[in-house]
DNA sequence: GTAATTGCAAAGGATTTGCAACAGT
DNA sequence: ACTGTTGCAAATCCTTTGCAATTAC
């Protein structure tokens, strides 16, 4: 534990300055808040919700209201840097691009809700034909598998099916 | 228009009885409302919201409350002959699968909301071998395209990019 | 008859918005 | 100084829930 982490400054990430430099382009204020919000989002590769993020800013010591955070992190998602994400478990999730993989996707365990990222080139292909075959123009695209984690499946975990148990092949 | 179509029964869907066995299968009482219910969505392609069902119902002189078009559509997602989405827009939307291909995802159009279909064989590929690398059970994936669709493009629409002009690449 | 569903209205939870006080340029 | 932001609380939106009356089996 060193001694300097005491009263050194709060370690702003190094990504703040684009969002700082964002904000000018736009004309906008660069407030106290927004910097906090920001830096608290580039300082995890997590996936955060709001309600985490503001769990975040008080342990700082921060006291900044919801709404704003919520505006903040409109304002962060226009910029590009960050990406919001709906993991379904009933709100919204944040993610700044400086983590890992800049384009990537999500393994959604059903069981104990964790969210591992995975990277697949060929899916950029597929993107691509199946595009062109529509003619679409793509812009981004989002990939969630959902089902059990390794943990998850160790610990013995199962999906109850509570479907058909015979499935639609017999429409008679 | 036909003479028989005035008092000819409601062109019961040819899934509905599918429906129907769950709900014996299950204990659970076959009611009216939830055939009803049942019948408006699988008489459709489309990707109903419960607002849509509730219009659809309306139109067909059916009068039934939200609160049970919410909890019938539970269990027809349960049931697997449904599933549902989100698609963005605020709320969920639902579709049955017996429209087009079993398995297959979606080309959202960012300006229109319009929605299509795509299948992709290679698809189920990568979610295997990704899989099989993390050691995670799938049990369905959810890939969505955002972008421009060929009309939207056709009608001289472009996205704006609200973006950071100079990307990421220069954190000094 | 019994147990489950229905429908209404009220509650719920995440997000948004209105507005007076305030901070950034 | 002027414009835009902040923070609170109230409002909004979709969705869920409680409960008496009703329906399915």
């Amino acid at each position: 534990m060193s001694v300097a982490s005491i009263d050194s400054p709060p370690a702003a990430s190094p990504y703040l300055h684009l969002f700082r430099r964002y904000l000018k382009q736009q004309g906008l204020p660069v407030t106290q808040q927004r910097e906090v919000v920001a830096d608290v989002v580039f300082s995890t590769t997590e996936h955060l919700s709001v309600e985490e993020i503001e769990a975040r800013l008080k342990e700082r010591g921060e006291r900044i209201g919801k709404a704003t955070i919520y505006r903040t992190m409109e304002i962060l998602v226009r910029s590009g840097l960050v990406e919001d994400h709906d993991f379904g478990d009933g709100f919204k999730r944040y993610e700044h691009l400086f983590g890992g993989q800049p384009v990537h996707d999500h393994l959604v365990c059903t069981h104990c809700r964790k969210v591992t990222e995975f990277r697949s080139p060929e899916l950029l292909r597929i993107q691509d034909v199946v595009s062109r075959e529509h003619g679409f123009a793509p812009t981004r695209h989002r990939l969630e598998i959902h089902g059990l984690c390794a943990e998850c499946q160790e610990q013995g975990v199962t999906v109850a099916y509570n479907g058909l148990t015979c499935p639609a092949w017999d429409v008679a």
